[in-house]
DNA sequence: CAGATAATCTGACGCCTCGTGAGGTATCAG
DNA sequence: CTGATACCTCACGAGGCGTCAGATTATCTG
């Protein structure tokens, strides 16, 4: 993000800026509205009132400029992550863990339709979605995986359960749970209820405490 | 799958059958190499010797096609999800819970392509594809919470948690880390591990056993 | 097995989006 | 106000979409 490009590599003055910027927004509007799959550059462009020769001097395709929106995502990770600095052992340790879900619940609201792209993108190999993916989540997992591990050096946690692959495993049910929530909640759970389960796993997960 | 027709409503002949598989076959295909954005009629055709318009005669659009492929894997999921009515809290209990996770990994490992649209589809609000994928994880969630739930009763799991979400929070784990792995393999974590691992977490999650 | 009938397939077409390059319009410095 | 630069668009060839009328292939009947 040091400095913006155009797509034949001259550096953006402020007209072109903002026409950037509000090609992105009008990009996800339409994956947000029509699922990624029927955004036309066509319709991008008409939204912002450009034509799609416009797009293409800032955007590769479609999938660039969700790219970007990605990477800006990632960008808010970081203080998510950070609750995996506090303790977790003591006494606010179930209360961080609700904290932490609570947020990455509300992470996902705010960029749904960018992060259901960026992990179908990355599954399916697009190495470019598979850095942002990794630079997001490897904030969160790592810090899981260096909290199991000291609390399996305590003998809290057994030695058969490897860090790494439970940060992992318990990043995995935060993405899903937040990407999937609002499809359970029609059917009787609440995202209370939701969010106290999940944040228990998890404590229990790493720090191997009853709860 | 009684009786499958075509788009006109007419029953499948046999020539006709044939032809819809190998178009199917074809779409399974080309949605595992080129990620299902890049899949055109034209090529699922050609590469069964067919014409586009043969294709529109069995289903409507490319998505029609995967999601007839989805509710055929939704099929095997039944005996996987048998894993859970046996009983967990024995001695042989961790050893299920193995089985059940490395099950999961196979089916994905098989399946992955369709799985993948099934749930962007799904996330995105396709009403079809959120049934297919009810019919699947309905299977594993409902039996994980009944289990839960007997736990819970003796005592074992905290009343704090609700046993429908932490059957749906296992289910996510076991979704993602299935369609995830062998993006985590790489970076030195071995299959066994993770399979170990994730085994552990949904033990002690269904049981509240120590393990 | 011929001829009729039904089932299945395809050629060909109009429509739409894509992505590009040449040229037009806004903006800014002096 | 004028030229220079930054930004934008027009217009077009290429290619996929989805349809329908008609050709081709299978099946049935006697």
């Amino acid at each position: 993000m040091s400095q913006t490009l155009a797509i034949d590599g001259r550096p953006l003055g402020r007209r072109a800026q903002e026409t950037r910027r509000r090609l992105l927004d009008a990009t996800y509007e339409l994956v947000q509205t029509n699922g990624i799959r029927d955004v036309r550059v066509v319709e991008v462009a008409r939204r912002v009132g450009s034509s799609p020769a416009t797009f293409y001097q800032y955007f590769r395709d479609v999938d660039e400029a969700v790219l970007v929106l990605a990477d800006e995502a990632a960008d808010e990770i970081a203080p998510i992550a950070a609750l995996l600095d506090e303790p977790w052992n003591g006494k606010g340790g179930l209360e961080t863990a609700r904290a932490l879900v609570d947020a990455y619940f509300r992470f996902w609201d705010d960029h749904r339709a960018v992060m259901r792209v960026r992990n179908l993108a990355a599954d399916e190999g697009d190495r470019r979605f598979r850095d942002v993916r990794n630079r997001a989540l490897g904030q969160v997992t790592d810090r899981m995986a260096r909290n199991v591990a000291e609390n399996q050096r305590a003998g809290r946690v057994p030695p058969e359960i490897t860090p790494y692959s439970a940060a992992a495993a318990m990043v995995s049910m935060l993405e899903r749970m937040a990407s999937y929530h609002f499809d359970l909640e029609p059917r009787g759970v609440t995202r209370a209820d939701l969010v106290e389960t999940t944040a228990r796993i998890l404590h229990h997960t790493v720090t191997g405490r009853k709860t």
